[in-house]
DNA sequence: TATTGACTTGAAGTGCGCTTCATAGTTTAT
DNA sequence: ATAAACTATGAAGCGCACTTCAAGTCAATA
């Protein structure tokens, strides 16, 4: 069992997100102690670091929860939930090419700027010879 | 030379969204007809790619806003740039090793519902052992 | 001539995901 | 006994990235 300083420390959310979340219904009522604080099991924790995977790939909040309602609700809803899962691996996959081509964009200003660095009279480039390398993809 | 909604149906982006760009200095000063209505250029458009493109790997309009505010100022500027170029390809690669472990999961998410929805026996699956399946890595 | 439609502007509004605030209760240390 | 440390609550606030609104200009069309 966990204190809510503690499940905050763990996961690296702050215990006003941990209320949030809880609130949202995206976590199960936590337990509380005879003082009414919250005391956070293992499986909450883990359950805390599964959101957080999903938040780290921008599944919205309202999300999260729709999907924490329906598996609460249990076996009946298998298949509304495999179609939001799918529904997220699609997402994930489109945000994965975005990083991608973003990824390759960056690697050639990387490389551009390396060049330019390199030699001595980059401060003769202008700046509109810059801007348009900008412009025209970064070679 | 492009209209605003010509502009905006070439990039996917609204009208709205490209005059807040050109306000919040992520464009230059778009050209105006005797109107005085915007005509984006092809160069123009090529930019606003690229901003999408940074926008897609969240990089932050401040922050794109600050690189085009150094690009501006030209050549003296070339040291800082790299730096910030160099940040955002940090940001990325940590977004892509996120993404990465959602795919991950939601992938054996994938598979779990695809191995329950294959047997017929799936409603018998009672709450508290899919609760805990999920708690526990969803293998 | 009057209306339609594309455009202009600054300002206000929206939705999301938290974060902070104000207030209060309980336990522990000085 | 007072203060520090932790917790609780609901409500309000915040930053971001747009989006919508209200009011107006201008040119062409019915």
């Amino acid at each position: 069992m966990y204190s809510a300083k503690e499940a905050a420390k763990i996961t690296g959310l702050s215990t006003a997100t941990l209320r949030y979340y809880e609130k949202e219904k995206l976590l199960p009522q936590i337990a509380r102690n005879s003082q009414k604080y919250r005391q956070y099991t293992d499986e909450d924790i883990e359950w805390i670091k599964m959101i957080q995977c999903m938040r780290m790939a921008n599944i919205p909040i309202h999300s999260i929860k729709d999907y924490v309602s329906l598996l609460i609700q249990g076996g009946e809803t298998l298949e509304q939930r495999f179609v939001m899962v799918q529904n997220h691996m699609e997402d994930i996959k489109k945000q994965m090419t975005d990083l991608q081509n973003a990824f390759d964009l960056t690697q050639k200003k990387l490389l551009f700027y390396e060049k330019l660095l390199a030699g001595s009279s980059y401060k003769e480039m202008s700046y509109s010879e810059e801007w348009k390398l900008f412009k025209h993809g970064e070679n």
